[in-house]
DNA sequence: GTGGTCTAGACCACC
DNA sequence: GTGGTCTAGACCACA
């Protein structure tokens, strides 16, 4: 077995929240994202962490920077992010989740069962 | 958002890796486990950081231990560790697998697809 | 006209001597290159401002990390180099050089003689 | 390596900008130029900077002073432009293309294509 | 020893 | 106000 740091990094996390906010369309294309002391100052750290954040998304095309005015998601930013996540989602995600199918004897029926619930909130 | 220490404790690592040999039928129940140290010498860790993970194993009635003789797997241990991985299975995998779903806009057909190809080995 | 503030940035400096050294093959590919710490004194500057250097080279794929072992040319760092210093080449050096021979009344030819001239060391 | 400081001085480029405009014509020789105001307000500067520019310009002979009427284009202001800025060529501009030249490994031949392509527009 | 992250604080240019 | 760079110093994990 692999023993490893599996800590993944302030910066890292403020990164992966901002793709989610474009993923998800709170931050459009086009539009101005939080400010960088800002967004340090609703997560309590320090500017330059942020900063950190904001440059590798800025490295990855998903944001980019307009001098004194602030950061922008890109226009491609959306597709970008997409890209990233699906290759993650494929390359880490679905490995683990087979492991866990296989080992707790769960198969796609009772996986569909149980990610889309026929509930009864669903039947009003 | 938040930010959250991520950092998973070593002996928690080696705790989830005794449960999937339990799962996997590796270490089957009433059989005895790798001792502490040699547990230890095999990862490369400190023994009193597996027997951290043996306690807690322990605590959680997956394994017991018989005096001078070591480590065994209970015999309603598999049953017990597949209940807890059921657990944090339903309560951490399947939302943020869901999420993922709807963040890169896979279907349940999609899905399905991914985990299960229609690969040629499967026609074997 | 544009007026601009031309500083170049210590990090974009270091990076683009970086570039050079690969671009020549001082530092090959596959190769290590000098530690953070270690070019932070060679060169004099905060060992934070050269990780910025190499991070950014890393981002453009021209050098990888190894954890506790250190910075090495990619494979296809050189490659990478070549790509990127054409592309500055072709959009910035070529139209400057373009306004010059313009302005100063250079032609081919001349601009010939002056890069390649029949000097005497030559012909030894 | 070198760290320097690459920071441009605004006066400098406002004076290279007037040597490019007495060397392209714009500004011939005996003419009057923009007053400093009236160039200052243009680029947006202070018009002391735009004073230290012309000083600069005057040092060079380029330009003079005609108390009460303005700056003027010296008679010889071209020949002197021309003399500095091809000096500025050879020992800055040539040396840096040879070593680009050498880096990315162009060659005489496809600089000249580069230089002079043979587009359709050329045709005309 | 190596890379890597984070903080605190300073200073700059652009708007 | 905004981004951006740099320093100083601390601390961590990996080897």
């Amino acid at each position: 077995m692999d023993i490893q740091e599996t800590s993944q990094g302030i910066y890292r996390q403020i990164a992966e929240f901002g793709i989610e906010q474009v993923l998800s369309g709170v931050w459009a294309g086009g539009e101005r994202i939080p400010s960088v002391r800002q967004l340090a100052a609703e997560v309590g750290v320090n500017p330059n962490t942020v900063m950190h954040a904001y440059d590798y998304l800025k490295s990855l095309e998903i944001i980019e920077t307009q001098r004194g005015k602030g950061f922008f998601v890109t226009e491609a930013g959306r597709n970008a992010a997409v890209q990233l996540r699906r290759q993650t989602f494929l390359e880490e995600e679905l490995p683990r989740l087979r492991k866990n199918l296989e080992l707790l004897e769960i198969d796609a029926k009772e996986l569909h069962e149980l990610l889309f619930p026929p509930s009864i909130t669903n039947q009003l």
